[in-house]
DNA sequence: GACCAGGATTGCT
DNA sequence: AGCAATCATGGT
């Protein structure tokens, strides 16, 4: 079942498209502007027909009424990006609000595998961190149609940690990795349900768990919930983003960037999103 | 061969 | 409460 959509604001597939290619266990193909995800069981193909101006879209393969929703809600497709650019063509970041104008948030297709994806990047440089991530899910997941998917929970609960520690992880993050993962098979942590919850209290749940500090939890708010008003202050890549924007010869502190958090507000994420992507 | 990387924890003052 | 050492290893 094909369908399709048409969007009543400006919105850049194009570079949505391009920066799920930055991660191998997508699949894009970016000469037929489509992208394959998984929802459940269930591979959805969205291609890009349309324009910056004039965003359109197919969606294919579509089952229910859930996982449309689910599409909606990943790519942003179901809330407008105008009132976010209005609001940062009056703050310091005017100038990435027009160079990136319609780039959504795109959440992540798993909230499992957002957390194993941010205590797998801790502290590593993207680089690696890309060959570990691949190289967990290629050997613990399964492929479906030609796109890998995050094994289960239960899955990596019962694995040793030197198992993990042949494939170059280090001991910290295969015990913070077998941790999660035990919590979560066991029933004690429940992603899903932390939806309906406040930022403060997702927050204060997660880095009750060994390995999830402050920027993986706020990781988990801004790529697995899509929240909008996340700015992680501890992030090497933020802080390089702004030294460059701010032409400064050195990271600034958080003192520093805590200031603006205000002007931001309330799309702080967005923020961050877009200083990311300055410097990508 | 340092030093840093989409940090977090532990152990010391 | 706050700082330093520690972690594994690829990239620069």
């Amino acid at each position: 079942m094909a369908q399709t959509l048409e969007l009543a604001f400006k919105y850049s597939m194009e570079d949505v498209l391009s920066r799920l290619a930055l991660d191998p266990l997508n699949c894009v193909d970016l000469s037929n502007q489509t992208v394959k995800i998984p929802i459940d069981e269930t591979i959805i193909t969205i291609q890009s027909i349309g324009t910056l101006h004039e965003p359109k879209f197919m969606i294919i393969g579509l089952e229910t009424d859930e996982q449309y929703e689910r599409v909606l809600s990943i790519f942003h497709f179901n809330r407008s990006l105008e009132p976010i650019h209005q609001h940062f063509l009056g703050t310091n970041l005017h100038s990435l609000f027009l160079k990136f104008e319609g780039t959504p948030i795109i959440t992540d297709f798993s909230l499992y595998g957002n957390i194993i994806k941010s205590i797998i990047h801790q502290q590593l440089n993207l680089s690696f961190a890309k060959t570990l991530t691949e190289r967990f899910v290629n050997t613990f997941g399964r492929s479906k149609e030609g796109i890998w998917l995050h094994p289960a929970p239960e899955i990596i609960a019962n694995l040793e940690v030197s198992t993990l520690r042949e494939m170059q992880f280090s001991t910290r993050k295969a015990e913070y990795m077998i941790g999660i993962s035990k919590a979560i098979a066991e029933g004690n942590l429940n992603l899903e349900t932390l939806v309906s919850q406040s930022d403060d209290f997702i927050l204060s749940e997660l880095i009750k768990y060994r390995g999830i500090g402050p920027w993986t939890a706020e990781s988990f708010l801004l790529f697995g919930l899509g929240r909008e008003n996340l700015f992680p202050l501890a992030d090497v890549g933020l802080q390089n983003s702004l030294k460059q924007l701010w032409n400064l010869d050195r990271k600034p502190m958080k003192s520093e960037i805590a200031p603006h958090l205000d002007s931001w507000s309330p799309y702080n994420s967005y923020a961050a999103l877009y200083l990311w992507r300055n410097i990508e």
